[in-house]
DNA sequence: TTTTTAATGATAGTATTACTATTATATTTG
DNA sequence: CAAATATAATAGTAATACTATCATTAAAAA
């Protein structure tokens, strides 16, 4: 069997969902649900009621609303991170490598096989609509200490390394790709929805120009 | 008298709160509560009570939440491209204007005395916390039609033309103020709350220069 | 095999939220 | 002075975000 377990911080859960069958069908009809209605209108009741289980059931598993998007989004940045690695290993060059990121970061997933209760693709548009609201909250602080956004730094530092190996005189890998992944899933979210904020059409392409330019001309040596 | 009115479109209201005491009143302490609780913790009967006033008088002027939030955070971009524009007036050159809309941008800002209902530095650390919120819902392409996201929009105009004067053959010029404005807000927020995301210390120094390489890097002709 | 434990389902209940509606009162305008 | 308008006070409703209890079933341990 070659399964493929992503690590996800156990503050991010009550009790671990990957280890029951219950748990992974909460996974997978979570990811739906939200992508489909959208966080504010998803409740623990709607999402038990679409198992055939019962809210009760889905509180077992997580605290909240809140604590299950940041379970899913840290999923999803901790399997991008071992994607990631896997490619980087038929590349040499960390230019090459950064710019497969940035292409990873954009482009559609498909399902990944070793991962049946958990589509991609689905919970990447997920992230790409609320990725931000994880953090954007008064308990920040309180749960930045419990690990709830370790997936999103881990990758924000190994992005920020390559740019070190290509200009290891480089001032700010951090807030460059901090600043990069987010802009990649906000372009996404503008091409579809607020097209004037976005350059690019439909189709993914033009955002992955537009990253990978803004990104080696900011590291660049000069 | 040099008052000074900033226009937000009359779909982000029921009721003009610019018109009437009441309305600049709840403007005032909505600002005020939402920095220090948090939107998710703000109700309209807090409000209210923070007015001493009562929720129904709070709904007469804003449908929800949510239209309250659209409101001031439109006022915000309103009143930055006014100041903006008053600035620029001063500066002669294309680069001069954008390092200095960038400097607006990240910088602290002091009470504008013209507008004295509303305290921008307050309304400032807001946007910081909350500005992703207004997008990022289902309601998205509907409210896009009623003008929710007018101010987002041209002042991201205004930047990119701005760096089209100083290269008219570059490519993404809304992707990349979409892009600045958006990081000029996170890197606060980052700076302040997940410093791991960022290479800035407190104080926008940092930020600043920043947000200003990778923006002339982007535009600059090659 | 029996006993215990663990997981789930079914159901009920509570406080808060997000409104809507009604009426009374005060203020402004014609 | 009459009429219109704005606000305050209050009540009420449906949904939300939980918490708690108990019964059932399945799996694991004794």
């Amino acid at each position: 069997m070659n399964a493929l377990n992503i690590s996800v911080s156990a503050k991010l859960y009550n009790k671990n969902p990957e280890e029951t069958d219950l748990g992974k069908r909460i996974l997978s009809k979570s990811i739906e649900l939200m992508e489909e209605i959208g966080y504010e209108h998803v409740t623990f009741k709607k999402i038990g009621l679409a198992l055939e289980s019962t809210e009760a059931s889905v509180y077992r598993y997580f605290q909240n609303k809140h604590q299950l998007l940041a379970y899913l989004i840290n999923w999803y940045w901790g399997w991008l991170e071992v994607k990631m690695a896997q490619e980087f290993m038929m590349l040499n060059s960390a230019e090459d490598k950064l710019k497969r990121a940035i292409q990873l970061l954009v482009m559609p997933m498909d399902e990944d096989e070793r991962i049946p209760h958990i589509d991609e693709g689905t919970l990447q548009r997920l992230v790409v609509a609320e990725y931000p609201k994880i953090y954007l909250t008064k308990e920040v602080d309180a749960e930045n200490e419990e690990g709830y956004f370790l997936g999103y730094k881990r990758l924000c530092d190994t992005l920020g390394n390559l740019a070190l190996q290509i200009n290891p005189a480089y001032k700010y890998p951090h807030s460059l790709f901090s600043t990069v992944i987010s802009a990649a899933q906000s372009q996404q979210f503008f091409t579809e929805h607020l097209p004037r904020l976005s350059d690019a059409t439909k189709g993914s392409g033009t955002i992955v120009q537009f990253l990978t330019e803004m990104t080696l001309n900011s590291i660049q040596k000069r």
